[in-house]
DNA sequence: GCTCAACTTGGACGTTCGTCCAATTCTGAG
DNA sequence: CTCAGAATTGGACGAACGTCCAAGTTGAGC
């Protein structure tokens, strides 16, 4: 992932930070659609002209917060996934389901932030080269952590696993998570060592 | 859901259907935020006063057209469902497969039509009510397929392959969706039966 | 202390936006 | 045939937008 904060600068790697940080606040809140760089100027009390100064237009903006955010998120969900790997099956589903507990709580403007980029994705290139080689990263970690906790088939599980949180936390965003979201997650991995 | 086709109108529902439906295809190519209704006359090949016509804001708008798309879309995910529920296990998981891999590859489209009306509806009160609403309707229709497919705790069989759905659904957006999707399919619904 | 690049700022420019309205045509019920 | 209300249209309005720039400030390195 992308380093976001070593650039040539002085002090302004941290007004950028402060930039990007405004501009997923803003996303959580009014999406993509909501973002512009007057409210993100307002946002962040900083002038119009620091905007485009540091980034060359809107898409770069964009691309820039996704960066961002991929590597404060990429680092939270790869600790869930050592936690998975490292202790028992049960100490693995706590891990999982606090995760998606968490995400869909407390990091609920965060969850919102990283779906909308997700579909974003979807539509520009730029954007989908990195989001699929983050998928595919978190997916070899996956892997790992599967074959370690001792899986028939790590490749499967570990697609498996995954999408089970991706569909808790998108479930989430529009209805209400609900006390099952442990019991669902205790449920995968209780079945993961069945035969297949 | 809301019938859209129903108003006091004479043949105005016809060119608000057209309306709705060049909506979604904008969203799914520009998202909400390429979504203007300058654009969408354009892309309807109407007037914009056609737009203001039949819809009193970009709000309303965007309400509408997220029930055209549940109407449509909600149909396609129920006759799966009933699918199903309706025979062996190996039926249902032929069912479950051909629903995500025809979702994630020839309606891509309305799958990123989907999630941006997702992630909207977090934001959204009055959408989230009505996806909400919506995604209960499923799960219930799932838990009958569950209970007829003989799974010992229904209830969380049905979260857990509906969350399964969503997320390798999600996946695809960015990540081509690879060959695997109907292996974790069957993997998941071999497990069904299994001791929970 | 001079210099130059990094940083900062306010404002101007043309474009596009959502909304609104008056005028006109269409159409089915009486 | 008549007429009320639905349908349709083009244009006007102010607000907000992205982009660009010229002028000013700062601070580390020589």
């Amino acid at each position: 992932m992308d380093d976001v904060t070593e650039p040539p600068s002085r002090k302004g790697a941290a007004r950028k930070i402060e930039l990007l940080d405004a501009t997923l606040r803003i996303i959580a809140r009014d999406g993509l659609a909501g973002l512009s760089m007057r409210g993100l100027a307002a946002e962040a009390g900083a002038p119009l002209g620091a905007v485009s100064y540091y980034f060359a237009g809107k898409d770069e903006l964009v691309e820039a917060a996704f960066a961002r955010h991929s590597e404060i998120e990429g680092e939270r969900m790869a600790a869930m996934i050592r936690r998975v790997g490292a202790g028992t099956p049960d100490e693995a589903a706590d891990a999982v389901a606090d995760f998606v507990v968490e995400g869909c709580t407390v990091r609920r403007r965060q969850l919102i932030t990283e779906y909308e980029l997700m579909v974003e994705s979807a539509r520009r290139p730029a954007l989908q080269e990195s989001t699929a080689g983050w998928l595919r990263s978190l997916r070899a970690q996956m892997v790992e952590a599967m074959t370690a906790l001792g899986s028939a088939d790590p490749e499967i599980d570990a697609r498996l696993l995954l999408a089970v949180i991706s569909g808790l936390e998108v479930d989430s965003l529009a209805d209400e998570p609900g006390p099952t979201q442990r019991d669902v997650v205790r449920s995968v991995l209780s079945r993961l060592r069945g035969a297949r």
